[in-house]
Formats: structure tokens, sequence, C-alpha cells
DNA sequence: CAGGATCCTGGCTGATACTG
DNA sequence: CAGTATCAGCCAGGATCCTG
């Protein structure tokens, strides 16, 4: 986190310049990738396959809030994106396992981390915002 | 985005936790504080303002594709949680800066985590999702 | 059990125009 | 320069009903 650059456009690394760039053509764009980890649902998902295969209902418990729609979307797009596995068990009450890729276990600290950081502020930040709403007139929901 | 709280079946650990059950009350639920910080510009705003002080235009500039409106928004949002210190210089062009607090400079590591692992993987990731377009019907979007 | 299909809403978002 | 205001559109997301 170098500060003392006084001209600094950006001393970020790569990943900062294409993700600000917008740079597309060769792959997805970072953002595009943001975009598909940032979802509303994707996070819990991925932390819950992290953990264990999961199953569907399994997921339909755990992640609070989701519909059946919303689970099977986001499903869908994670396994699309390489993120989930599916494994379909032909039994007769069907079975599907869902389980973290390589790729998304290497997610699985990050998203710790953010969680982490989230949970740690997340009584500043409430502080934050009321006193930014007394000061200012309030009202913002 | 309302949420009961519930139990959560796995071992996972207390952010994780609050984060699956939404667990309110205290403060903001984690999942309201990823939501903002998942906003479409919110990283690429706080990584900018992380490295130096930048103004608005500076902002506009660099955040590649955002509107004005949306830099306006966002801005407000992250001085509102108490990401982002909004500095005014009664200069006659006016002049404001923009800058990281602590908190958000703490998360700041955790961001280029995540930016640098969607940079990492988003050519396996366009590939993941072109051979799943292929074998399933295509036409997902 | 694990979805698929459909309808519908509200909020985020972009475009545009105006201002201190 | 750094916003604010207004209008209109899209689509993520919810509710509901149906099936292999």
């Amino acid at each position: 986190m170098s500060q003392g650059a006084s001209v600094v456009p950006f001393e970020v690394d790569a990943s900062c310049v294409a993700y600000a760039t917008g740079e597309r053509a060769k792959a997805c764009t970072v953002r595009e990738v943001l975009d598909r980890v940032g979802g509303k649902w994707s996070i819990g998902i991925i932390v819950e396959a992290s953990q264990a295969p999961v199953r569907f209902t399994e997921l339909e418990r755990t992640v609070e809030g989701i519909s059946r729609r919303m689970l099977t979307l986001t499903l869908r797009n994670l396994e699309r994106d390489g993120l989930l596995t599916r494994t379909v068990y032909p039994t007769v009450p069907p079975k599907v396992e869902y389980r973290a890729t390589p790729m998304a276990l290497e997610l699985y600290d990050t998203l710790v981390a953010l969680t982490g950081w989230a949970d740690r502020h997340r009584e500043t930040i409430a502080a934050a915002r009321d006193e930014y709403d007394r000061e200012h007139g309030a009202a913002v929901a």
C-alpha cells in the first residue's frame, strides 16, 4: 500500500489495472469475474461448498433467504464458470452434490478474509452510518 | 433482503456464521457490509482511494465506465459507511478529495487478493464458460 | 429431491440536463 | 470542478405453479 508516491497515476498491480481499465478481448474482465463472485448469493454458496459437498436442499436451508430460483440460477452460473462441480446420483430420490473446484477453494481464504473484515467492522460501519445520517438530513435508508 | 436467523450446520468461523445466519440486531449484517463493498463500483473506488487521495474528476477518469451519477452515489455511500473521507477545499474551482479510511485501507489487501484471483483465473473461467455452453445447448447468458 | 417455467416488481443504473 | 435532478429501462430477484 504505497502512499508516498505523489504523482501516482497508479502503482497498482496488474490485476487492479486490468480491473480499472476494463481490459477485455482476452478473456473475462476482472469485473466480469467479480460480478459473478460478488453476486448476492455466490459467496455464501461458495463458502458452503468449500466445507464439504453440499446438496441442493442443504443449501436451500443453509443459505438463508435464498429462493429456490436464485439458488438454481446461482448454482448454474457458478458451475458454468467452473467454480462448482455438479454431481448427480441417479438414485430414486434424486441426489445432487455440489462441491467447490480447486479454483474456488483457492478463493476461499480470500472470502473468509473478506467476511472476516466485514464482521470485524460491522459495528463501526453501523456507527458511521448513524452519525452520517444524524449530521446530514437523516433518512437515507 | 430480509433474513431470519437460524442454525448453521457447518463448522465455519464466526464471520461466515454471521454471514450465513444473517445475524442482525447488533449492527450491520455481514451481508449488508458485503453488499456495499460488492457494489459494482465500490471496489474500484476503494482501490483508487487507497493509493492516494483522489479527486472527483480523477475517479471519473480512472474508474472506467462509471457515470457521474453512480460515482456520486457510490462515493456518498462509502463515505456514509466510514470507508472514505471527503475533504472539501473551498477554493474557487471547488476541489474535493476522497481518501480511504484506515478501515478501508485494512480492506485493501483483501481486495487486491480478490482482484488478483480474478485476474489469474479469468482465462480459465472463460474457458470453463465456453465449454459449458458448448456442452449444454449454449445460450445461457 | 431437484429442478424448470412464468409472471411481476423494485431498485440499480445510465443518459441527459441543470447549478453553485 | 463537483456535483444535483429527473426520467426511463433493464434485470436481479421473489412468488408461484409445474415435473422427471
